[in-house]
DNA sequence: CCGTCGCGATGACATTTGTCATCGGGGCTG
DNA sequence: CAGCCCCGATGACAAATGTCATCGCGACGG
């Protein structure tokens, strides 16, 4: 803990610019002092253990480990380190996820560096913030309808694999992943597979 | 033209933060002026009228209107700015029609700001820059096989609708629609048309 | 202990999609 | 002008996919 007033920030994101331009951004505020930078999920890690951030700035898709991914890591390693995740894409599922594991902070990237500013200062001080209009999506969006079956065969899926394709890879009976898709199709309101996921991409359940 | 040395910059990029933070971080470089900001394409250009930047520094996703289509209006509306196209997804196609509509620069965001104030610098200076490793892509990917048609009902093939759904929007037969699919997908060396779909989308072709 | 639900499978059937051959028209080029 | 390529279409056939009913198994809650 820094009594002395200074918030240590640990800062992670795989753009070199976004990353640079954000520290340099941030170091102008008095009382924000970015102590570690990262470029992907594991390097964020290795940085919060060796720096022992007060506050933990990281982006949702970064190579290795996504920002998810670290802040559930984190809260378990470093309960004391509060999290938040920036991101371009906000998609309700995303934010539900990063609620799940910790997160205490949800912004967009199109966000002022203002207003980020002012989100790391009230996470440190055990608030959380998401944002209002991401947050409304969530809501309206709900949970996810699909099992957890037919949300691993829709992710295999996704890359336009044949039904025989997909059905190796899960080692399960084509006939069954025809109907796992067949009802998640269903579930999702969509015409087809395809069709299906697209739907659910753009809600953050796959 | 600026002949005391100053470069007039122009930043669009819709995302806030990066954009505000990526200002600052060339306002510390001296010969470097960012005159205007803009969170859209035709923001953008409203912008470049106005203001009359040497250099437009423009994020290849955004709102309304991309970075390569403002570049392209720029070209024909402003001859003496140069423009160049910042993004994070790199993809080989984009960089090609990026170069034809009259970008000098490419660069991803995962360069640093040094680079990028440095590549500013000899853009504005008649210089062309093109990431290396993008340029190798692009080279090794080659140009599109596909013809106009079969790009254009791929693309309406991309969100998952069907033949029959395809062929109304194109209002074209459906046999014909197969068959420029079929073609398409045979070109890419997909297995059908929603892994043609992912190829041409990996190479910036669609 | 019974109903419900998810998982996994099978079979049958209709529909959609992929593939191929073939046709005609138009435009460009050597 | 002949050859080539793209556009658009049709017909026919094979393969993949979607849909439905039905079955057995195990887990979980009232």
């Amino acid at each position: 803990m820094n009594d002395a007033g200074v918030i240590r920030v640990l800062l992670a994101d795989d753009e070199h610019l976004i990353r640079g331009a954000l520290a340099a951004l941030l170091s102008l505020e008095d009382d924000l002092l970015v102590v570690a930078e990262a470029a992907s999920g594991p390097e964020a890690l290795a940085m919060a253990r060796a720096h022992r951030p007060d506050v933990a700035v990281l982006d949702l898709q970064m190579p290795g480990r996504d920002g998810v991914g670290v802040a559930a890591a984190l809260r378990s390693e470093l309960p004391d380190c509060r999290t938040m995740i920036v991101t371009s894409h906000g998609k309700p599922g995303h934010l539900k996820r990063a609620l799940e594991a910790g997160a205490r902070g949800f912004v967009p990237k199109t966000a002022s560096a203002q207003q980020l500013a002012e989100i790391i200062r009230a996470v440190h001080g055990g608030s959380r913030y998401v944002d209002p209009d991401l947050a409304a999506d969530a809501i309206s969006a709900g949970d996810s309808p699909l099992t957890a079956r037919e949300t691993e065969l829709l992710d295999l899926a996704a890359d336009g694999a044949s039904v025989a394709e997909i059905a190796r890879r899960a080692a399960l009976s084509p006939g069954t992943v025809r109907n796992y898709l067949s009802a998640a199709a269903a579930k999702l309101h969509a015409e087809n597979r395809h069709a299906a996921v697209r739907r659910a991409r753009e809600r953050g359940w796959l």
